[in-house]
DNA sequence: GCCATGGCTAGTA
DNA sequence: GCCATGGCTAGTA
């Protein structure tokens, strides 16, 4: 008998590991963002969106790793480890800009990156 | 095990 | 509500 167990870990979804998440990011190019969700969802755990947020809080390298670029599904800002302000101050040198606290053309300049293969 | 903790979100009201 | 982690508590052995 195929072990329930087995089955019910073919089931099971992708666990997100932080490292994904600081490479994925590394895919945002300045002048773009993407968002808590979308990030999740290419991870294959598509209701990690919160997730996502506590582990980008948890970057340890700014410079490595854009953390900045990411926003919230409604194209506002979101939150940052160093202050919100910063966020968009860093966004804004990308070249954005922001109307009642929510990006503008954020359909145009949001993307969803791809992960790696293998 | 249980519970709180987070840079959130889809879907009602 | 949801996900993974870390800290702590009952409550076994």
């Amino acid at each position: 008998m195929l072990s329930e167990c087995m089955e019910k870990n073919l089931a099971t979804k992708i666990k997100i590991k932080n490292e994904d998440v600081y490479e994925l990011l590394q895919k945002i190019p300045p002048g773009n963002v993407s968002t808590y969700g979308d990030l999740a969802r290419v991870l294959g755990n598509p209701s990690a969106s919160r997730l996502i947020g506590k582990i980008l809080g948890e970057n340890p390298n700014p410079i490595r790793v854009p953390c900045h670029r990411v926003v919230m599904s409604n194209g506002k800002l979101g939150g940052y480890r160093y202050g919100a302000n910063k966020k968009k101050e860093l966004l804004e040198k990308e070249g954005l800009s922001f109307i009642n606290g929510v990006v503008s053309d954020f359909k145009k300049i949001r993307i969803y990156p791809e992960q790696r293969q293998s």
